[in-house]
RNA sequence: GACCCUAUCGUCUAGAGGCCUAGGACACGACCCUUUCACGGUUGUAACCGGGGUUCGAAUCCCCGUAGGGUCGCCA
């Protein structure tokens, strides 16, 4: 059998974290076992569809680079499929026209909530053979009233719910457009979708889509749902609470190798293993593997993960994930180090990619201030003769290398008279304004050495001008 | 309220009856490394929701509670 997935989101907001992952599970699970992974925008609730919505869901899908096979396929393209498909219900008898106004609906419902039992349309229409003047009418499937539906859920196992719990849902609206429950049956009839891999909030249609199916004369795919994922508080992720884009990940610096790699350890895990390229991801994953209560995401694990890639990723691949970072901080790169240089000093020094160049300003613009706990530590006024001398050794330099730099610093301690922690400090703060950085040899190199000599003379006069400390 | 689902350190999880005095990871603390910041290394604190069974033996199986989540739309 060849599997087909699919990730079926709606167009009314941007991809979140939820979605990308069982976006991941399914992208997975087809990539696994050489099958085909589906992508479809349902977009039925014309209302609340915007294109805008489906942009933003498919750069989140290229940005984590879970690419489709077939599709996208627009739901709103496929209005006379479903037409047809339930008049073939209504031809059936498995699906029938009602009346009610929403008024009475709600009215129902009121009686049956006071009444402490499950609200449910009661089948007043079922029957009804007079065609009432002026009421557009809604179409219901007709849901068997005996028995009950069973399926093997591949990561809950067996679920079983009563007919008598499932009511006569509506599966075309009175203006005559599909809803939900009828359009993903009829398209994953359609698509041959061999494994529905969504999250557990749809557990509940379930058994509804399998009866529309059964009705249609079809065998339903197999189902996987995947919990939820909760926020840091414990609370549901959800639009209004917490979920965020994962282009807003992207934003904030993070890899999508780093947010792949959380999300899939999210609800799934493989042994031990915390770190999982795509290949492995693809090689290890299993659906029986997927853990059945909820996760809560954790901020902190995912950042450990980005710097883990930071700290591996080739450089290349480094380089181009920083172009739109340093173009967003607008840092220009051009007259100071090669990227990757800079890359492999501060790869291990920054969390996120906003990070690396927050803190690697200094290699390529000079900055305007000093750090002032920075210069209240290591600004001594004698530390002005030792930034000179320092100077005048690292001017004698013809090699800007880190080794020569090294032992020209060393040369000067010596002639100082001085340990390396009193030199090394201030020589730092001169020339990158702050306390840390890469090593000192380094990251002179990677500053350059007009600047670190100007930078040095700039401290020099700046010490000077400080007023006595007394 | 009804129905469905779930339940191991603060968090992500390992664990498919004896290998568990419950393992790993994140976070947190201590120590080591160290010219700063980091990286790294060592180490510590910390969990089987409760109660009944089944069994020679239960984190693991069953039941009942409890708690959390989901669903009950002319949304998806």
């Amino acid at each position: 059998m060849n599997v087909r997935t699919r990730f079926a989101p709606s167009p009314t907001g941007y991809l979140h974290i939820g979605g990308a992952r069982t976006a991941l599970f399914s992208w997975l699970y087809a990539r696994k076992t050489g099958g085909t992974f589906i992508l479809r925008i349902e977009d039925t609730d014309r209302e609340r569809s915007t294109q805008e919505s489906v942009d933003a869901i498919l750069q989140g899908m290229e940005w984590l680079q879970l690419e489709h096979d077939a599709g996208p396929f627009y739901q709103t393209h496929r209005f006379d499929r479903y037409k047809e498909v339930i008049q073939q219900l209504l031809d059936t008898g498995h699906a029938y026209h009602c009346y009610c106004s929403k008024d009475e609906l709600e009215q129902m419902r009121e009686t049956q909530m006071a009444r402490k039992e499950k609200p449910r349309y009661d089948g007043r229409c079922l029957g009804r053979t007079d065609v009432p003047e002026g009421i557009a009418p809604v179409i219901r499937f007709r849901n068997p009233q005996d028995g009950a539906v069973e399926f093997d859920d591949l990561v809950r196992g067996k679920i079983t719910v009563s007919n008598k719990e499932l009511d006569d849902l509506i599966i075309a609206r009175s203006d005559g457009t599909p809803t939900y429950n009828l359009t993903v049956v009829v398209d994953d009839i359609d698509m041959q979708i061999t494994h529905v891999i969504r999250g557990d909030d749809h557990i509940n249609n379930t058994p509804r889509q399998i009866n529309i199916m059964r009705a249609l004369g079809c065998e339903p795919p197999k189902f996987a749902h995947v919990p939820m994922i909760l926020g840091a508080d414990g609370q549901r992720l959800s639009k209004r609470h917490g979920a965020v884009s994962v282009m807003q990940y992207r934003d904030e610096g993070f890899t999508p190798q780093a947010l792949l790699n959380y999300l899939v350890r999210l609800g799934w895990s493989n042994g031990d293993q915390e770190i999982f390229s795509r290949a492995e991801m693809i090689d290890l994953f299993s659906l029986e593997a997927i853990n059945r209560a909820p996760s809560a995401f954790s901020p902190d694990k995912l950042l450990w993960l980005n710097q883990h890639y930071l700290k591996t990723l080739p450089v290349e691949e480094l380089e181009s994930q920083l172009q739109w970072h340093l173009q967003a901080q607008n840092l220009d790169v051009s007259s100071g180090p090669a990227l990757a240089d800079m890359i492999n000093a501060q790869r291990e020094r920054a969390k996120t990619l906003v990070e690396m160049v927050a803190i690697s300003r200094y290699f390529y613009e000079d900055f305007a201030a000093y750090d002032e706990t920075a210069v209240q530590k290591q600004f001594k006024p004698e530390t002005a003769d030792t930034l000179q001398a320092v100077h005048a050794e690292l001017a004698a330099l013809v090699d800007w290398k880190a080794e020569p730099i090294h032992a020209a610093i060393h040369a000067a301690c010596e002639k100082l008279g001085l340990k390396l922690g009193k030199v090394g400090p201030p020589l730092r703060v001169a020339v990158t304004g702050s306390t840390s950085s890469p090593s000192l040899e380094i990251t002179l190199e990677l500053v350059g050495r007009e600047r670190v000599l100007a930078r040095i003379l700039r401290a020099v006069g700046f010490i000077r001008s400080l007023p006595a400390a007394g």
